[in-house]
DNA sequence: GGATGTGAAGTAGTTCACAGCC
DNA sequence: GGCTGTGAACTACTTCACATCC
C-alpha cells in the first residue's frame, strides 16, 4: 500500500466482487415486496457466511439496523455509489462477431456505468452499419478516446488489437480471446475465458470439492463453502 | 476435507484457476521454438510471482527440471490430465442467442473434453435448424442427459430452465444470466457476468488496485501482484 | 428479542529463502 | 551457475463470538 492512494477505505477485491451478487438479490428481494434483507438470507442466496456479508458490507460505513438488516433500496444504491457506477465511463468494443453482439445487446452489460461510445471492426459487411445507436466504425480509422477497452476477437488477432488499443490511450481492457497479451506496465488487462469456467467446474464435480450446496451462487472467484460430499 | 475424497492431491481452487493460464503460455512459448519454460518468464507472461508459478506446479508432480525449467509440451499435457480434460464430459447449451451462439462457435469453448450433446431453446425459429452439427431442439421435449447445463438465456427465464435441467438429472449449470438462481444441494451452479468484470475493473482503475502492471494476466479471480501506483 | 458491526481467532493462499539437483 | 521444490514466515481473507444497538 503506498502514500499514493489515499482512498479511505480500501475493499478487498473479493469484497467488491461479491457486491454486485448483493445488489442483485437485494433487488430481487425488494422486488417481491420485502423492505429489508438480513445478512443470513443474503447470505444463504449468495452462497456465502452472514459474517463475511457483515464484514463486506460494514466497509461501505453503517448502513443495516440492528434488529432488522438492511434496507434493500439503500443498500442497491449504496453498492452503486462504491462501486462508482455513477460516474459514467466510456468504453469501446472491438469485434462485432456473435460474442460482441451479445454483449452489446446484453440486458447488463452496460447496466453499470460504462457508456458504449465506439464499436470497430474489420468486416465490410458490418462497417457502416448501425448497433445500439452507434455506427460500426473500421478498426483503421482513430479510435475514439475511451476508459475501457473490450476485446471481443479471435485469439490471433488478439495481440495486435491490444496494441492499437493501447497506442491510442487506452489504459484498460477487458480481454474475451484466449490468448495471452502483452502491455505496457500501466495498463490493466482483465480476462474471461469459458473454457476455464466451465474446467474449473468440471474439476470440482469430479472432485467432488467446490461449489456444491443449495443456492450457492459462485462467481469470478467467490468461493463459497465447501459441502462435501461424495459426488 | 472427508474421508469420501480420496484424491491424492488437493488443488485449490486459485491453483486450478491458473493451470489453464500457464499450459496456454507454455503452447504459445513452444510455438515460438522454445523447448522449457521457466518459472519466472512463466510468472511474468501470467502476472503471478515466480515461487507461485513452482508451487502450483508442484501439485501435479515434479515435472520440472532444475537448472533448466519446464518442458512446455509436457508441461502442457500434465495440465490436461490433472484438469481432467481426456476423459470427455456432456454438456448441452440451453438459449441459442447471440451469447450460446458465440460459446458455440468459440474457439476454445469445447476445447477441453467437453462434447456438446445437445441444444435447445424455444423460439420456433431456431428449433429444428442445424448449428454444430447437431439439431436445435425445443425445450420443451426431455432433456438428454449430460454432466453440465449452460444457460445462455434471459435473466427472467433462469429459474425455470434451471429447475428444467435440475428436474432432467444435470447438476452443474454455468449460468451466463445475471440472475441469482436456487438450487437443490448437491448442485453446482457457477455464474459468469460480464458487467461484473467490467465493474471490477473500472473499480480498480479509480482506486489504483488491482492488476496494473506489464504482461499482466488476471483471470477469474487471480490477484497479480499489485503494482502501486497513483493513476 | 433479534440482528448488526467488529475485535480476535482461525484458515487459506502467497511469498521468502534456501537446500538440492541438473 | 541456474532453477526447481518446499518448509517456514507472512499476508489476506474468512469465520467466530459477543458487545452494542434498534
Amino acid at each position: 500500500m503506498s502514500s499514493a492512494i489515499l482512498r479511505s477505505k480500501q475493499l478487498s477485491e473479493p469484497t467488491v466482487a461479491r457486491l454486485p451478487i448483493y445488489q442483485r438479490i437485494a433487488d430481487e428481494w425488494s422486488r417481491r415486496g420485502n423492505l429489508h434483507i438480513d445478512s443470513t438470507t443474503l447470505g444463504s442466496l449468495a452462497g456465502v457466511q452472514p459474517a463475511t456479508v457483515r464484514r463486506d458490507l460494514s466497509g461501505l460505513g453503517a448502513l443495516g439496523t440492528r434488529g432488522a438488516g438492511y434496507e434493500c433500496e439503500t443498500l442497491s444504491t449504496r453498492i452503486n455509489e462504491t462501486l462508482g457506477r455513477n460516474h459514467r465511463y466510456d468504453i469501446v468494443v472491438v469485434g462485432l462477431g456473435n460474442l460482441g453482439r451479445a454483449l452489446i445487446n446484453s440486458e447488463n452489460f452496460l447496466s453499470g456505468g460504462a457508456e458504449l461510445v465506439g464499436i470497430y471492426d474489420i468486416d465490410p459487411e458490418v462497417i457502416g452499419t448501425e448497433v445500439a445507436g452507434l455506427t460500426v466504425q473500421s478498426f483503421d480509422v482513430d479510435i475514439v478516446s475511451a476508459m475501457v477497452g473490450v476485446m471481443c476477437v479471435p485469439a490471433s488477432a488478439a495481440q495486435s488489437v491490444a496494441d492499437r488499443l493501447v497506442a491510442s490511450g487506452i489504459h484498460a481492457l477487458l480481454n474475451f480471446a484466449p490468448h495471452v497479451v502483452a502491455v505496457p506496465i500501466g495498463t490493466a488487462v482483465r480476462y474471461v475465458d469459458f473454457s476455464i469456467e466451465l474446467q474449473i467446474l468440471e474439476y470440482q464435480l469430479t472432485n467432488g470439492t467446490g461449489p456444491l450446496g443449495g443456492g450457492v451462487l459462485h462467481t469470478l472467484g467467490i468461493t463459497p463453502p465447501v459441502v462435501t460430499r461424495s459426488v
